[in-house]
DNA sequence: CGACTTCTTGACTAGGCGTTCAAGAAGTCG
DNA sequence: CGACTTCTTGAACGCCTAGTCAAGAAGTCG
């Protein structure tokens, strides 16, 4: 029976929301654990104790962003018409009024951040990256196999590879708006690309 | 006048290809000043005479990637019809054949990771990631302004628009590829975006 | 109260990092 | 040859890093 000690005296939810806040602004190399305690005013011990290293933090927090981004995903989506829904979910990486980014700048996608910054080297981080492309592609796909069946979206192509496609334009989306983004043509494009799913 | 002093042992041109290769594969941070002298062959002091400091060398290394991608580019989008050049260039990312991936694995687009890793940090950075997603839009866009004109691409978008979203297109495999490519879902993924703009 | 457990704090360690530099080598030029 | 310039080499420097740990604080439970 674990006899509980001294309480912990922050939240540790919320600490790990903004720790991810910090690595996804920064990148996982670029954040020291130096720039963590100052950020969190959580002291390194502290931060060992409840999270491990600094690898098991990030990855963690890479964790919470996708499990985040997963419920948002299957609610959207779950919806008729589709489409709509669809530009919603692709174009939010440069809607940057909601969710969690507090710079006031797209930072991109933590999992794409993750992806060109420690794949493939790291294997387990290789594994959270790809189990997330994965389950975007399900949730997608099963969408759109409703869509289709609905006459909304075009049989023309099979949906796994419609929502693959998507993958790979939100996630160029998240990346290239990073660098700075021009919001009208990036929905343009946007548009364009739901255009050629149109039934 | 610049009197000659002892000439450089090592072939510059061919460091700078190989160190390109070396940040390609682990990122600019995982990348250290000893990996680059064991890996080539050229000691410290050197690489700092030669390309300055670790940051300049780095940057030194994107810049020359995308000038040999933009001579790429430009040579095999100047043709009729331009759907299977086009669907050349996409794929490239995960036909790894060819070109400079040594590893055997995709690497994804330097510029890619690039601005995962230092943009917005590096202000330098951000200014070749910049001009590097212009000039693909651009030359993308001149290609298929011609392609519209002859018929074979829809004029239902904007070039602009279209060749805005084969950028995203082309980042977003680049860097999921990274993870791990099925190329045959990738190959499926990208048709399902060029049947779009056919007219 | 006193035994026990866990958390907090911040000084400390060891190592790796990017960068510098002095001494010598290898050229050119007068 | 001797003056001059540039490149090479590798040791050395200082800093910052991730990570540890011992001492004390703050709880629970018998």
């Amino acid at each position: 029976m674990a006899r509980t000690g001294r309480p912990r005296e922050f939240d540790k939810e919320q600490t790990l929301e903004r720790a991810l806040k910090l690595f996804w602004s920064r990148g996982y190399g670029a954040t020291s654990i130096q720039d963590l305690v100052d950020a969190l005013a959580v002291e390194r011990g502290s931060l060992y104790g409840a999270f491990g290293d600094k690898r098991r933090f990030y990855l963690e927090a890479v964790r919470l962003y996708w499990e985040v981004y997963e419920r948002h995903l299957l609610t959207a989506l779950d919806t008729s018409p589709l489409l709509p829904a669809l530009r919603e979910i692709l174009t939010h990486p440069v809607r940057l009024d909601e969710l969690i980014s507090d710079a006031g700048v797209p930072q991109g996608c933590l999992v794409g951040n993750t992806t060109a910054e420690l794949v493939p080297q790291d294997s387990e981080a290789t594994e959270i990256v790809t189990h997330s492309y994965r389950r975007f592609t399900d949730i997608v796909t099963d969408a759109l196999r409703r869509a289709q069946a609905a006459g909304e979206v075009t049989g023309r192509a099979h949906p796994e590879a419609q929502a693959r496609m998507l993958l790979y334009l939100v996630q160029g989306l998240s990346l290239v708006s990073r660098a700075g983004s021009d919001t009208a043509a990036a929905l343009a494009a946007i548009d364009t690309a739901l255009d050629g799913l149109r039934a």
